[in-house]
DNA sequence: CGGACGGTTCGGTGCTCACCGAAATGTGAT
DNA sequence: ATCACATTTCGGTGAGCACCGAACCGTCCG
């Protein structure tokens, strides 16, 4: 029990993961944080009514959320508005949904199955493009040379072109500090798909140009049949990425 | 509550993040999990001592680890090893670690606060290098146009060229299904460093000619005096990142 | 000025789970 | 065979926390 300096410097940091993975530990936190991965902000209320749970739970919850850092907040008016920190919150997020089990989940009515068929096949994932689709289109850039597999996954020369060519200014705006091609593992069909900031870009472009539409209150993406005609012409996609009713059915267990 | 189809698929499979987050957010747990970020194996009875509770409970959170899958098991004789179950569990932990907030903790004794210092300037992180000297090597590559950052983080032309002449032969053995190069946030600095499968052919590399050296039980890197030259010769490393008593003073607050 | 609405605060309840010690199991060494 | 050692099983204890309902507090609307 040696005294040494106590007053200068006896204590330390270290991060404390313990604290951070308490947030997510909570069934009701984590299907919030994974509402939120649609990258819009939600009310309180609203959360509530998707988790199932009474609004002054909900209060508590977001409380600590709030306060971990994950999620960042805005109020306005009476509402409380909550959205996920950043996008460094997200892909972590993205990252432990690929590595955790699976769990199976009861399908109760018929227009349930078809909003989780739905999912399945295309799907926003915080700023990009998810799902069958969204592993479709970085599997045809790889493809036709658009991406390079050979490090990591990077854009090559003639991908950059075809962006510029889409009219996708290549030094986006709040693009400078992250990583321009970031691959995800999706959760649905644990494969990789595109992230990162040229994911982003990628998925503003189709949102602009109408090939794909989002729903409002979901993540559900709709391929319209502009963009049917452009991922055709432009990638080549097959049809099993393009209509949800060819989409293979979920892998067994 | 109308039936549809009841037999054939009324149930779906959802990552169970909170199931996942729900093995972290034990504070022996996730010091278990830092300590296995060494990327070696360790026994049962050294976790209980160097988590510091009681031999029947390290037995129960092993337990959970492991069919949690983020640990692995070898049983050998009547000794339990564990040790993260892959790359991808190390990344995911370093990320959530960088993501964490902070924790005072008290610093007890003199060698207690220059294992600390120890640990700041150079560490192992699962099978690359971290502390200051991991983040001045990331940014020592950069600059000298090893890696370029405008696409994400890459190794460029010249930066293979400087592999090869090292001896690191680029396609590594196992090395095939990861990332080139990959960043990894540092939880001390707060900074970028390599990870991915250069970082660790370069960590190897750096073992094998004598650079740097491991201490047994620890995380801790000590820089040889031939790494010295090695990394100021080949990477013009300052001195604040080769000499461990020159290291900055962690960050207040 | 009501009165509806979105959110928050507070007390209380029940359940989960990290922990330990003591006894049991199984392996290795003598 | 016997003893030491690493780990496991089991019962019991205590603390933390997710949840709800009821009352409360601002904000918006008529």
């Amino acid at each position: 029990m040696k005294r040494w300096d106590a007053d200068q410097e006896s204590a330390a940091e270290t991060p404390d993961l313990a604290a951070l993975a308490a947030l997510l530990a909570d069934r009701t936190r984590a299907a919030i944080c994974m509402a939120l991965l649609d990258g819009g902000a939600w009310t309180a209320g609203e959360l509530a009514e998707y988790a199932a749970v009474a609004p002054s739970t909900t209060t508590e919850h977001l409380n600590l959320l709030v306060s971990g850092g994950l999620l960042a907040e805005e109020r306005r008016g009476r509402r409380r508005y909550v959205r996920l920190a950043g996008p460094e919150t997200a892909e972590t997020l993205e990252n432990l949904a690929g590595l955790a089990p699976y769990r199976r989940v009861p399908v109760r009515s018929l227009a349930e199955a078809n909003h989780r068929r739905a999912l399945h096949h295309a799907r926003t994932c915080y700023d990009h493009i998810a799902g069958a689709l969204g592993v479709a289109i970085a599997a045809a850039m790889t493809e036709r040379g658009l991406l390079a597999r050979d490090y990591g996954l990077v854009l090559t020369v003639s991908g950059a072109n075809w962006l510029t060519a889409l009219g996708i200014s290549d030094a986006g705006p709040s693009v400078a500090r992250r990583a321009h091609v970031r691959t995800c593992l999706d959760w649905t069909v644990r494969r990789q798909h595109l992230s990162g900031a040229v994911g982003a870009a990628l998925y503003r472009h189709a949102l602009e140009h109408d090939w794909v539409s989002k729903a409002l209150t979901t993540r559900v993406l709709t391929v319209t049949a502009t963009g049917r005609r452009a991922f055709r012409d432009r990638l080549g996609l097959p049809d099993e990425a393009l209509y949800p009713s060819l989409a293979l059915s979920p892998p067994r267990t």
